[in-house]
DNA sequence: TATGAATGAGTGTTCATTCAT
DNA sequence: GATGAATGAACACTCATTCAT
């Protein structure tokens, strides 16, 4: 195909790439096939992004910005914990996967290059996530709906670890059937809550 | 190196192998350099083990048994449930430390490969795990440890999601600081404990 | 860069090519560094010189004229065969080391293509430096200063012999310091000067 | 075709890449056609020279050791320094057209590449016969047919020129028919004779 | 049993060139 | 007149594997 369009073929290139790169790994992949996919000629890669590398690149750089997230975290408090960590559980389900494939990628990558560490840190906005739910379960606490006794950070860190397993472990590394996913969530919710709410 | 006993040979291999596969993943790690790690030819891979797909299966297959488990599962019930954590956690910790070459490989395959979740499952000893989860855990309950309206399989899941995370995900994913993943053993046992504890 | 004047383009992509061919040779020099260096687009030197190959021919063609030449060799003649033979090979040092990038890409080619010795003919004004030569030579000869027994053509034969050497092997091939050929060029002219003389 | 032996497969490799260096240049010549004339698979061209560049060097360490020239060089002294140079010229031109090939290839990446001209010194043999030259032209000049001003590096360098200039620049560059290039070496050597011999 | 010799298939990448604007 | 977009052909090189001893 000849597209003639330089944006065009580039989102084409990314959009190839990554669904190669997390279907067969980066190793794996080839650019003949990621061009095939597509539609352009295999020349463009290096043209374009200096490569496979940095196709890599592109496609982990692509899709970042997550708005939703925001909005998600500054959304009113729930009347209880459990909701409250339903609806986290929710929405990172449907966030992870969503980024699955860049997920896949760099997790792949992080098992073997110690240094793409810090991309999983990026990608996963582990970090945003983190210092939302800080700010949340802290006025949960000061509302006396989670106890004074808990300490938030790991209360945190429990909740984001929930989040990856029911976002990325279950479905994609073990391929846990949906259903039982949905079902995990209200089960670890009630757990959560059980586990920072007051007596 | 002229080796005339084709066990001895065969184990080089697989260990050879399981470190080059776990350090550089399937893909990068080659068949030259396992055979020389080994210490044999080249081409004994393709005869003994088929190729180097045959030996991955090989690796996978190797270091099944893990007598120590069945031991840990059956040593007499803990006074609360912080402690029954913090062991259950700890006992993880070293035991996917010791098998997280094998890990890495399975994970890494898995990302890929839908049919090497079969294998995660099996390598993890997750089943095995929540086997006996399952019965310490009930035991608990009867002894009115833990609370009566507690669903079992759900408190199990979700000790076995804190297993992974503080086993693998932290140490080999994340490369968080031991120090770190220690005192998060600490916490995470304590809101276990809390989640399943009766008030 | 735009650039509306076809004339001064393609000066800058003949400069340029004479540069990068002579710098790294035919082979290795890319189209795309001589257009960059040219500050124009790759795709002129297809349209404007048909090609790589084409663009070589004009570098060859241009800056043939050597109007210093005609003077130099017909100055007035030197006292004794040394001075001649002293002015001739500084002459060509200084000649030769105008043009050699032009000399080094046709020496190049000419190793490789025997269609370009020809052209090394033509560069290297051998044939119009030997005219010279021969008349002076000869009227050197009738004056009595260059022996009667000498054979012309093969004196002359040798004085370019030794213009090509200390004008070109030594100071682009051998990279022998510039004060070691400047000492040469004295010993070279006292010997041919010996050869050639009337005793 | 399958050959099973190794020498011979290197020594096939190292021929067939001598010629296609010399007929096309280092750049141009491909690994392929190499292998091909070889009759052999490009990859052993990877495998024993660790790459083209490797076996360029195994090229130009190939026949390095002239034995003859030894002997040449102390072979007994001539009764005038027209036979001694017309014997020098002439041995130059075979050995150099002997060993053309690598000279082509030496000097077509000395001329682009500075590091390349200690190997033109290597492989041309200049140090040695210039150490060889000055021995046999002192003793010409203690025995008195050298004449007792003449400057015996500049005589030796003044040779080495011929040398060079009939051995290559004629017939490998000018393409020079050789029976002119025979001529002039009986020309060369009694001008040379001239230059140096006592009056 | 074990191995050095040899290879076919395929990799990412480079290059001069053509196409469409 | 001039250029960015795009490409086909070719390159050196890597790999798991097979062959012959």
């Amino acid at each position: 195909m000849t597209r003639r369009n330089r944006q065009a073929t580039e989102t084409a290139l990314v959009n190839a790439a990554s669904d190669e790169f997390a279907k067969k790994g980066f190793d794996a992949a080839t650019t003949r096939s990621i061009a095939e996919t597509a539609g352009c000629s295999e020349v463009l890669i290096q043209r374009y992004f200096n490569g496979k590398e940095g196709l890599l690149l592109a496609v982990l750089r692509d899709k970042e910005i997550d708005s939703e997230l925001g909005d998600f975290m500054h959304r009113p408090l729930c009347g209880d914990m459990a909701e409250e960590a339903r609806q986290t559980l929710t929405f990172a389900m449907s966030g992870l996967s969503s980024r699955s494939a860049q997920l896949r990628i760099v997790i792949s990558r992080a098992l073997h290059n110690p240094a793409f560490s810090a991309d999983y840190n990026r990608i996963s906005i582990r970090g945003e996530v983190m210092r939302g739910l800080r700010k949340r379960l802290t006025q949960y606490q000061r509302a006396g709906i989670v106890d004074a006794s808990v300490d938030i950070p790991a209360a945190c860190e429990l909740l984001l670890t929930l989040n990856f397993q029911l976002g990325f472990v279950h479905p994609e590394l073990l391929r846990t059937p949906r259903a039982k996913v949905l079902r995990l969530v209200d089960q670890f919710a009630l757990l959560f809550s059980r586990a920072v709410t007051s007596a």
